[in-house]
DNA sequence: TTTT
DNA sequence: TTTT
């Protein structure tokens, strides 16, 4: 049914590009969203979220961006069951993304460049969709 | 940042209803969401979300909602990590909701009683939330 | 950028099926979304939006909608300029959806027939999304 | 019912400040918002929509918002009827904000200034809200 | 496992 | 652990 979800947040490491044995690229990553309000302690508490990309958007993620950068995501809530390393099983909770958009610029000791690029970065939608 | 999570679904069970030590009421249970296409097998799939109402919410929830009923649920996504009853180290990630919008009937067999209501049910939002 | 609206709501009239000249189907109809919060005469106020289908989802709300039926629209927010039709300038506001879910039965008195149709309706997307 | 959105672009102008008679803050400002595709001329149509903030969040981005600013806008949508100057009647279609999130620096020339602030900028929520 |  |  109706499945949606928005989230602008910082990554906590470079994402991770692989390929499905039929060739498919998908990329994963995970984001720091803050809180809108700070906790009893009066600390801002930071959630977590696993970030799921695919297809042509997973090879632009996997190219552009990295540790730290903020992006604007939208997608799709998806679960999903596997067992780790130790046979434990256990249930993973992750955005399937179809939009992600670049909301800052990388850092001067990137080796990436995007010069030229207009402030407020790019934005890069899974490649199925088409304008309407 | 930015955090929104809108899903239409089923109850998979009936609220579990619960109070914090000091009193506040907090209400749990998980949403069937059907995915919008068929898998490879021509099945449709379905992602099974937990959501967390607190609150006078939690109590409306626990009320008037039970196993098998469609809701939209308007949240934020919440990541928690603890200890299952085998000393196993999970994480938890939820929908925190702050609106609840009953989308169906509660069905002939239920205790609960809508007598009068428009269809499309009544809705329920966090108690905190004020016109504006 | 990001722009994303989500609306549930009932159609103030059928849906209106028209065609572009290079044979486009294109539908449009309004819903009337109730506030969450009474205002201060007490009565529930209720915006009206306007909503606009295109291709193979704007035959399937024209042919399987009709005033009245209560929707889940996803969509963007579009902002057009036009005369009327006293050559006044307007501005139109729409919501250009992608997908339309059906949350209720048809009306008795409806020509419609959704027969074996499991409750809760059918969920419709854009016919450009595919499974990701 | 439910009435969701969520839109990031930049400022069209500053945010004009306004008072009711019982002295409660309102803000406006129109954002553009890009659309995620270019048009059959190869250019990136815009979308402007109208934007209304109440109270304490109203007086925020009156202070620290200007032309040019990149926010992200949580809200509702609302609907509403009015005689222009000209006595001719129109409806408005604007979006009532609960939360306005600062993506960008305030420019140079701006008389603003956000010393000491982490980047991304601050998130600023109507002051209505209330952790849960 | 965690970002600024 | 799963709804219709």
């Amino acid at each position: 049914m109706l499945n949606r979800v928005v989230l602008i947040g910082r990554l906590t490491r470079d994402p991770e590009l692989r390929y499905t044995t039929n060739g498919t690229a998908v990329a994963t990553f995970a984001l720091a969203v803050e809180r809108p309000f700070t906790n009893q302690n009066g600390e801002r508490d930071v959630d977590f979220i696993d970030i799921v990309v695919w297809r042509k958007l997973a090879e632009t993620c996997a190219n552009h961006l990295g540790k730290g950068r903020l992006v604007a995501v939208e997608g799709r809530l998806q679960t999903r069951s596997y067992d780790d390393s130790n046979g434990i099983r256990r249930r993973a909770v992750e955005v399937v993304a179809d939009s992600v958009r670049f909301l800052d610029w990388p850092k001067n000791n990137s080796t990436d460049n995007f010069d030229g690029q207009d402030f407020g970065g790019d934005f890069y939608e899974d490649d199925i969709d088409v304008p309407f």
